[in-house]
DNA sequence: GCTCCCGAGTTGACACCGCCCACATCGCTT
DNA sequence: AAGCGATGTGGGCGGTGTCAACTCGGGAGC
């Protein structure tokens, strides 16, 4: 139903001339492989050779392209920040223009990537990407998803639905949850999480508290009747669709 | 001040006899070195012979103990998750009765946690270790630890300061909360945790989003007055420090 | 007190890995 | 047309995880 969050590479493949000596991208044609193998084997036992095996070139090819193994690896996470942003977007776009809903969209959706991209999740926040790492691209893409996320917020508090203060606070709070919960429903942690059904459930919830948690104090959702606020009935009705 | 909040294997190192050829206790010692090196160099580049040979044997002695590399990894792992229970309770011990309080402690003591042991806690969520993990112990030691958060969550219910309810959502709320912010911090994603002081005091919004989400709806610490409970001044002093 | 046995540690080997080197091949510039 | 820099190739080195065969030594049984 929904579109799937799994990672792909979209852009054409650049016109592979197969049997040409160069390759028509190669850089491209790495990262996705190497997207690829993570997902099969985990950043763990991966392997620089196997790689480029797989896209057909010489095991020291990949060295014309990044410096190390570790290089790759790290095209490979800034490529998962990239499609994680780009999705979140997807979602925010199909989403009511209300605030919550919106960032309960989002919320959702961190939870499905990390479902269905757990090895590029663990790849993304594996580096040390503090300000002395040796990758700046990764962390602009980090950078950027978290601009992202920021945004979200500001306008929330423009609309009244968070309680107004630094941002920074409130997406730190949404962030952390999010991702908290989707490490530990990838880690088994959550044995309920197994089930479809009861995940959404949970994921619910733990929405419910993140906003409880940084949401306007008291008013919300009563004493705001009479703004031009579309009915609040579809937000209810999705709020507590069962139970 | 406080005490260190860094992994260590306190049982003696069981009389080793240096020339022996037997070791004395040989396992121990391998998932001890393993954790220092781990913590050198984190969990990736880290070699199953450098363990052997820092502890003295040779190449091929730890398979005497463990069926592999990744075998003793998920000891270590395990060791990690009972320092971190271990910390927690001493931590736990020391703060005062209320609920709150042993609540704020208890998150606080997350990231400390964290901080000092960063690879560790990297390590300790990064195996899959849902029921088909091949290390059951690894995944008792996990079980145990969230065994603990969840007996705080229900204490605390009793004592009125969370909201009724199913303790596990509590309790996941928690866990999500201070899990997803270590790993940002960690990850160096919250540059306002470079500092120590603006450190303490994310850590503090951030709790008091996670109470606010999960707490007692709205009575809480001011219409719960003239109850059995202690004087309120000290928790508010705490509370609000600075700012 | 001797024997034997088996857990615990050792040596050796194999396939594979990341990375460095020198070399081959292409496409573009002048 | 020449050549030059970017891109891909093949070989090699030190190191790694793991398997197999070997050795050591302390304790049980007599």
């Amino acid at each position: 139903m929904v579109e799937s969050a799994r990672i792909s590479t979209r852009r054409r493949a650049a016109r592979k001339p197969r049997d040409a000596y160069h390759h028509g991208d190669l850089r491209r044609a790495l990262v996705d492989a190497a997207l690829a193998l993570v997902a099969e084997r985990g950043p763990v036992d991966w392997t620089l050779r196997e790689v480029a095996r797989r896209v057909g070139v010489s095991h020291n090819a990949p060295y014309r392209h990044f410096a190390s193994r570790e290089a790759l690896l790290a095209a490979v996470a800034e490529e998962g920040f990239r499609a994680f942003v780009r999705i979140i977007e997807e979602a925010d776009a199909r989403a009511p223009r209300e605030a919550e809903a919106r960032l309960r969209g989002c919320f959702a959706t961190y939870l499905r990537f990390a479902l269905e991209n757990p090895a590029a999740l663990r790849l993304m926040f594996s580096h040390e990407l503090a300000d002395k790492s040796p990758y700046p691209a990764l962390r602009q893409a980090a950078l950027a998803a978290y601009a992202k996320l920021r945004e979200m917020m500001v306008l929330a508090q423009q609309e009244g639905v968070l309680r107004p203060g630094d941002p920074d606070t409130a997406a730190l709070a949404t962030w952390s949850m999010a991702h908290g919960l989707s490490m530990l429903v990838l880690e088994g942690q959550v044995p309920a999480a197994a089930e479809p059904r009861k995940r959404d459930a949970l994921v619910e919830q733990m929405f419910e508290a993140t906003l409880r948690g940084i949401g306007a104090p008291r008013p919300r959702r009563a004493a705001r009747a009479g703004t031009s606020r579309a009915p609040r009935a579809s937000a209810a009705g999705t709020r507590r669709s069962r139970s």
